[in-house]
DNA sequence: GTTAAATCTGACACTGTGTCAGTTTTCTGT
DNA sequence: ACAGAAAACTGACACAGTGTCAGATTTAAC
């Protein structure tokens, strides 16, 4: 049994369910939950190719054979947050319907996956830092949020609901001021509670694109555990 | 001669103005500007004791008579910064007049400084990510902003200028906002222009805060270099 | 010009990385 | 079931960077 006591636990992946699990395949997504296991109670700063082969009882060396560093590793894991992230932008994204309640519902999914992420969120942020490869992946992973919602302000714009002004660098805030509050509010533990963030987050893209009048809490589902 | 080109030289430290200059006073400031002049040109993780010691001509183990480790460096730089930073805010933090304006005329300033100094910024940014103790002392930084923006908002608020909500979790998300939005898009060459940066930011806080009615782009300094 | 204090330095011990030749384990075909 | 080839793993090595210290050198005060 591990001495730290893990405050909720940080949902592992499995190997994919093919016909033959290889063993192979088994060793690498140990290496990949002792990660997940590692980065929810530790910065990714303490985070050494031994601590982690150390709780897979598997030696140093053969985490070589699957990851050419911790920052692939870690870029692995940006592309399963990622995912998480992209469903939960989607509605707000390229849904159909009023634009204001999507807005309220893909941030509202925004939240609840960056709350329950939190510490892994950062470790990706924080190891993005200090690798150049990794660090264009990440800005390529926020740059699509940019091309997106870019577009996406375009098209209510023509529709006269969002008033005219430069798209590119309105979405390029709004989704460093996600990015970064949300890394700030839930990245470390104890994270803050998810609701007040929600509604600081929901009030500004509203003012910012919506108007005034359109300010409202929208539907929070973050109560239902 | 160094080999690099440097994009606009990164404004050199001197040493204080004593009227004895002491060797170790002038080792110091040499070092502090052979810091600059590196996160100037080179990311943060890039850095090294020996890579900053050679261009000085001074021993590495000398280093550590002055500083306990890089991030004490940038601890220092992060002072350094942090005045200019809180000069250029002062006026909506502490000015009397129009909050409008005030507002206005503080972003500006902080668009201006975080574009001079933008990867400056962003190296101590990252450097923050890797170490404890300089972690707290940047969200001490970022935390002081929120303390004094959430007072001038409870003073708005009062006067009926913005709308009655938790100003707590809007300030600390608008502090993000600022905070990463500056960093991404001055923290590397080639840095972006400023003033749609400018118009962006302004844009979103003035609408967050005091409503669509009040959004202009207000009085840009920004282009007289 | 002497001398004590301030400043600097080479050399060492240590931690973590990434690699490779060689060993052990797995799995396939019969 | 078991031989052989392929897959997976390992210990040991070379390297890069850190932080420290006893002793050498420089500074500056008298």
């Amino acid at each position: 049994m591990p001495v730290s006591k893990q405050l909720s636990s940080p949902l592992h992946l499995s190997p994919k369910p093919s016909l033959r699990v290889t063993k192979s395949e088994r060793t690498r997504t140990a290496i990949l939950n002792a990660a997940l296991d590692f980065v929810w109670v530790h910065p990714f700063h303490e985070m050494t190719v031994s601590s982690l082969m150390d709780s897979t009882g598997v030696s140093r060396a053969t985490f070589y054979q699957y990851f050419s560093g911790l920052h692939e590793l870690m870029e692995t894991l940006l592309d399963f947050l990622q995912e998480e992230i992209f469903v939960a932008a989607a509605p707000w994204i390229s849904g159909t319907g009023d634009p204001v309640s999507l807005m309220y519902e893909a941030l509202d999914g925004l939240v609840r996956v960056c709350y329950e992420r939190g510490p892994l969120l950062k470790a990706i942020f924080d190891s993005a830092t200090a690798d150049k490869r990794f660090e264009n992946a990440w800005e390529k992973f926020l740059g699509g949020f940019d091309d997106a919602g870019c577009a996406r302000i375009k098209a209510d714009q023509e529709q006269g609901l969002i008033p005219d002004f430069d798209p590119y660098s309105v979405m390029f805030a709004l989704n460093r001021l996600d990015a970064y509050t949300l890394i700030s509010a839930f990245g470390q533990h104890p994270r803050k509670e998810p609701e007040p963030i929600r509604e600081a987050l929901a009030r500004i893209w509203a003012s910012s694109l919506y108007g005034a009048e359109y300010i409202g809490t929208g539907a929070s589902t973050l109560n239902r555990t």
